[in-house]
RNA sequence: GCCCACGUAGCUCAGUCGGCAGAGCACUUCCUUGGUAAGGAAGAGGUCACCGGUUCGAUUCCGGUCGUGGGCUCCA
């Protein structure tokens, strides 16, 4: 029999057997620690198996229970010992779906004709448990697809037949363990052992592939570790995650509300809300002034015939509110800015010595969603973006899309993002426009990226049909992640409005136009805002910047004095002169998160003083009023960086 | 829209195996004037989401509606 050469990447290679499974191979080339953690290698590009015989010359990665791969392989595992636990426990006629390893856990999802209560959970992570402890090995066999229909058909698994029928390849594989057989491409651990803290969290419906014109199947979310301590740990971040959740803060800090007699999905600003809102968009307003932006303000509704030129009835009309009749004509609210924009960009004729033209509003729209989706201000029916459509040349594109990525990038940094994904997205099936026009805007998207030395990544086919895109999704303390950003060329709109300008050679063309939203929506961004600070906002941003904290009764005319004062230099100044402790008054200021406490006692009277408690539990030395005054102002001014 | 769970005072939550509803915090009043995360007492506050049904009687059981949460689908 041939040998073969076999290496852990990196290391010298030594001669094997042909056909020796990994697991023999690591018993010589790691360390018997170093092996009893591995449960699987990466093989070039594959991760396989350790029961997996090697039949030439190769480099191993072995995939440890240290690394992320280890964990995903483990928790695909585990999905396996839930599918198994939930036949076992609830008979045969139940028909598994598909089970795989996702983000911070796993899922399966069933058809069962009883819906699966929590009081199951129990009963199933029980049953996972002596699985586990019985540490039954996973074995895998290769099988052709039409023995693996026929033995998925016998066990009347109608789903894993359907998937098989969709299979382009010879041989699939399939995998055991306790008895349960899954069509599966692994690798699995090898042994349930692996799967050492095991917890069931959610119970879900999901459409069979996702499609909503099938049958609802019944998902089980679950999550595993290697060590109990990692899902202790896991369970608690999700806690403190919750006491970031813009809705709770949003009702402590009296942000925002949402009540029932408005309407879902529909956002009251409570004061101190709105009062950030203002700081944001008056922010918002001056950087759009520097960087050559003009403000526009519409209307909240138009005719119909608006939306039926522009198109957004027919492509768009199942997210509009329904239409209403004024004097006999029918008028629709606005689910997007851009045809008012496009409105006043036709009241004359258009040179291209006034390229580019960039007109910005903040313009509130509204938008039918599906009661199901809407979240607290993350989701709403009613919202604000911060719109601009720009107007150029083609030849203009690129250097447009690097100002916008530029401005962008400056206002999410201002609010403390710097971490995002970014994604290129290009050609959809259905599009208008000529395959020119679609190659030169994406590359112009593409150079505009690169020139800004931005990572993305590419998202083919995902492009709205009117243009590509880009979009930058900002993730929040859940690890949901949102789209706020969002930058689209439009060769639609420009054609179906007849938009024309006269160019140098005095002919007319039609203009290039590029949608653009920054934060995307003022309410969602402020959601996304809550949670990245947890309420604790940033001095230039925290709607009561400072409260003055008397300790008796005989500081009050001082207090009301320094309050005038800081009210007189700007500052944004509350006081709490109610007959309670300085200790009380402290953890009501503390749980409001306000930045600064002023405590005042007979000898910051008498010093004229105060004596500055931060909201971390520090102390500042005392000074005087205007030096407090000017230390926030400073502060506003880095921060803003005006 | 679909699946599952939930809806009791402003908030967090008890509770009623069907017999006119409870705590803590917040709020009001009084006492207390106290230096870095809750001083004490009293009071007020709920058609138990809404609409129907079963019942002598429903907040409790059943059905529907609305809303919320977590997903699916969709999206700023």
């Amino acid at each position: 029999m041939a040998e073969i050469s076999l290496a852990i990447a990196g290391g010298e290679p030594q001669r094997f057997p042909h056909g020796i499974s990994v697991e023999e191979a690591l018993r010589v080339l790691v360390s018997n620690k170093e092996r009893k953690r591995t449960l699987a290698v990466q093989l070039g590009e594959d991760l396989v198996d350790l029961s997996t015989p090697l039949i030439a010359d190769a480099q191993l990665s072995p995939i440890t229970t240290e690394s992320e791969a280890g964990l995903r392989i483990m928790r695909h595992s585990a999905a396996h010992l839930m599918a198994q636990a939930v036949l076992e426990i609830f008979g045969p006629e139940v028909k598994v779906a598909i089970g795989p390893a996702v983000e911070d856990g796993f899922y399966y999802d069933f058809d069962r004709a009883e819906p699966f209560t929590p009081d199951d959970f129990a009963r199933i992570e029980a049953r996972v448990a002596e699985i586990v402890a019985a540490a039954a090995p996973f074995t895998r066999r290769t099988v052709t697809v039409a023995e693996a229909k026929e033995f998925f058909a016998g066990q009347g698994q109608k789903y894993k037949v359907e998937l098989l029928a969709e299979m382009a390849v010879p041989t699939v594989t399939l995998y055991e363990q306790g008895g349960f057989v899954d069509l599966c491409r692994g690798p699995h651990v090898p042994n349930a052992g692996f799967v050492r803290a095991f917890k069931l969290v959610k119970l879900a419906g999901a459409y069979w592939r996702g499609d909503e014109k099938n049958v609802m199947l019944q998902r089980l979310y679950g999550t595993a570790f290697f060590d109990p301590k990692d899902l202790k740990t896991y369970l608690f971040h999700l806690e403190e995650a919750k006491k970031r959740d813009h809705r709770k803060l949003g009702r402590e800090l009296e942000l925002f509300t949402i009540q029932d007699q408005v309407g879902p999905g529909l956002i009251l600003w409570q004061p101190k809300g709105a009062l950030m809102r203002r700081l944001i968009e008056d922010y918002w307003k001056e950087e759009h002034y520097r960087k050559g932006y003009e403000l526009l303000y519409t209307p909240h509704i138009a005719r119909r015939d608006l939306w039926q030129t522009s198109g957004h009835l027919d492509f768009y009309g199942e997210n509009m509110f329904s239409a209403m009749d004024i004097d006999e004509v029918s008028y629709q609210l606005k689910p997007m800015n851009c045809p008012f924009h496009i409105n006043i960009y036709k009241t004359r004729m258009r040179s291209y010595r006034e390229f580019p033209i960039r007109w910005a509003e903040l313009g509130t729209v509204y938008r039918y969603e599906r009661t199901g989706v809407l979240h607290g201000l993350m989701r709403v029916r009613g919202f604000t973006q911060d719109d601009a459509h720009i107007f150029c040349r083609p030849e203009q594109l690129e250097e447009e899309i690097f100002n916008i990525l530029d401005l962008n990038l400056h206002i999410l940094k201002t609010f403390g993002f710097a971490d995002y994904d970014i994604y290129l997205s290009t050609r959809p099936e259905k599009f208008v426009g000529s395959d020119e026009h679609w190659l030169q805007a994406t590359e112009a998207l593409k150079l505009a990226l690169e020139k800004k030395g931005l990572t993305y990544r590419l998202d083919p086919g995902e492009g709205v049909f009117y243009g590509p895109k880009i979009d930058i999704k900002i993730k929040d303390v859940l690890g949901r992640s949102w789209q706020c950003s969002t930058i689209q060329v439009d060769f639609n709109l420009p054609e179906r409005f007849e938009m024309r300008y006269i160019g140098e050679d005095g002919k007319e063309h039609q203009p290039i136009m590029i949608h653009r939203a920054l934060m995307g929506s003022l309410e969602r961004f402020f959601g996304v805002l809550i949670e990245h600070y947890a309420g604790a906002f940033p001095v230039w941003l925290a709607p009561v910047q400072a409260i003055i904290l008397n300790i008796t009764d005989s500081q009050l005319d001082y207090a009301e004095k320094v309050y005038e004062a800081l009210r007189g230099a700007g500052v944004r100044v509350a006081k709490d002169t109610r007959n309670e402790k300085l200790n009380y008054k402290i953890r009501e200021a503390q749980l409001q998160k306000i930045p600064f406490m002023l405590i005042l006692g007979d000898q910051e009277v008498e010093a004229g003083q105060v004596t500055v408690r931060l909201r971390d539990g520090k102390n500042l030395p005392p000074m005087p009023v205007p030096e407090f005054a000017g230390m926030i102002s400073n502060e506003c001014v880095a921060s803003r960086g005006w």
